[in-house]
DNA sequence: TTGTAGGCGTTATCAA
DNA sequence: TTGATAACGCCTACAA
């Protein structure tokens, strides 16, 4: 019921000045074994915890570190969040999340002032938001921490993590030709994101390696919607009917390929294969269970939370230097041999 | 590139103390209107906003606001956030989540550090978490200011945001029976949890009052996850095979209701009607579409963030009153008349 | 190795 | 209506 205690108390109660407690609390060398120990003791005893306001505002910091997005799937935010989250409580840092308007013209901006009035000491930022090279000049220039997640290399290693979704899909090709699979559709993202163009590119090269042809009549571009993938399903299969597996830039498009498939009778994967990418909440409850493609998310959340807080630290972990990791193919029961 | 003014640039600038410029941050009434508009222009001039980090070491505020919850669904939480943020950033606040253990037996403490560690303003409650009757006794206990959202009254109406889902089922209940079911089967929630018990007894009610029986053994309880739900379908669809509707507590136990029916060769909805609740993502992309029951997720939790704010404030808003908000039937493709 | 004094940017007390 | 002055709890030069 009483109060906090406060490094006075501590102070006080272990006979010493309040400055020695503070380089105790801040793991500084040079005190006095005997000291650090008595030290120690009162803290536990106290139950003492440094207070962060009056901390962050003696030394510039807040131990908040933000999370700018602007992506509509719940569930790679909510596994993002929990990976940073696992590194953060450990660590002494919350998390403040802060969902933005990519579209809109202050978006810069909002993210700016987001971070200084609140003195957050870093951001992680999710794509497609992540891919914006005008936030993270921004960013730069105010002296502000951050990390972007990715599917791209566009950034110095420790500002960055990013997921090989290239190397994905040339597995998922390889898996699709190895079936037996020649007629071959694609619903691809919106080609402006680097994600989408990744997988775009990373699938063709291998299909055309492997001598499968794609025309371009059968690549149609959606929005990663489940909308979309509705539409786009629709024209594809009307417009090349011979088509006999679609790779959909997500499985949101992905579960609206099925949608398409069902309204027209034509049953998957006994006709026509499915092949989506995120392996949504949505992969494995659909029927038939999609083969899709899982990135690491949490691993890569937990990876930016390590680095960003080695930039706050100014401790640059060996660790830094990872900062690829690569997805891998999820086998259900949407592809079957030809 | 300079630093951010502070307080005592704007005083200079305007040729008063820092005190009156305080007074005129803060809405005091008490200001000469000269002296206020003359303010008001060098803070305009200079773009100084306080910082909160000092104001909240004065004042003992943070104006973060936390967000403490136990739930598997993504997307539920993710509607939650977007809520409560529309509300906090234009009343100047931030967004702090505390995913948490509710079965670890420091639960409590655990969140109560979190609220003492970072001085977090207040919290909002989410279910199942906000159920625990402790947990709210020991944020009550520490004056904590703290809003519950939950599917029962079981509080101060300042204090909890509730959806009426007893309600709802009824709806649901008289809606099926009007469309002539009779043998109706039942999955319902943990029982342990009280929106669980609310949905299974407004549903029961209401059949009751329409003469439609449900056997004891035609409801099973289950666990609210999708492997669950193909758990229970199984028991229920083998042991009472002349079920023709089955309510699953969750969109994710009914899509697991879909998969073994389609597993078993029985056809949805002409064979076999499914009802939800939640309106998940799933609900609308499965086959068929689920008719599911939407809680007015972002709605309630603004409301939320308004109540949280208004306690912190002191400012009892009339709208405080309302607390009760009533979800609403989404009729799709998985329920047909028999 | 330890302590003293001053400052971080705001709010609160009390007088004028 | 205003303004000195002291908190708030911690960190950091600079001394000892």
């Amino acid at each position: 019921m009483n109060k906090r205690p406060t490094i006075n108390d501590v102070a006080r109660l272990a006979g010493v000045s309040k400055r020695t407690v503070s380089r105790v609390i801040n793991g500084a060398s040079n005190v006095g074994k005997a000291t650090r120990e008595r030290i120690d003791e009162v803290i536990k005893e106290t139950g003492f915890s440094p207070d962060k306001q009056a901390r962050g505002l003696a030394a510039s910091r807040s131990f908040l570190i933000g999370l700018i997005y602007d992506n509509p799937d719940a569930l790679y935010i909510d596994q993002v969040q929990r990976g940073v989250l696992s590194v953060c409580s450990e660590k002494g840092y919350e998390l403040v999340v802060h969902p933005c308007n990519y579209n809109t013209d202050d978006f810069i901006s909002n993210c700016i002032q987001f971070v200084s009035r609140s003195r957050i000491d870093g951001v992680i930022i999710l794509p497609p938001v992540s891919e914006a090279k005008e936030l993270a000049e921004a960013l730069r220039e105010k002296q502000i921490n951050y990390v972007r997640m990715a599917s791209v290399d566009l950034d110095d290693h420790s500002n960055i993590v990013v997921s090989d979704d290239r190397a994905a899909l040339r597995d998922l090709a390889r898996y699709m030709v190895s079936l037996g699979h020649r007629d071959i559709g694609i619903i691809s993202g919106p080609q402006r994101y680097y994600s989408s163009k990744e997988r775009l590119e990373g699938f063709l090269e291998t299909l055309n390696e492997l001598h499968v042809e794609v025309p371009v009549d059968r690549i149609i571009e959606g929005k990663n919607s489940y909308e979309s993938g509705i539409e786009c399903a629709r024209t594809l299969l009307i417009q090349s009917p011979r088509v006999k597996a679609i790779f959909a830039n997500n499985d949101e498009m992905a579960a609206g390929v099925l949608k398409v498939a069902h309204e027209m009778g034509i049953t998957v994967p006994d006709e026509l294969s499915v092949a989506g990418f995120d392996d949504n909440l949505l992969a494995a409850r659909v029927i038939p269970a999609l083969t899709t493609v899982q990135r690491p998310v949490g691993d890569m959340a937990a990876l930016a939370a390590r680095k960003i807080i080695a930039q706050i630290e100014g401790t640059e972990v060996s660790e830094t230097e990872t900062y690829l990791v690569k997805p891998h193919l999820i086998i259900r029961d949407s592809i079957k041999r030809v």
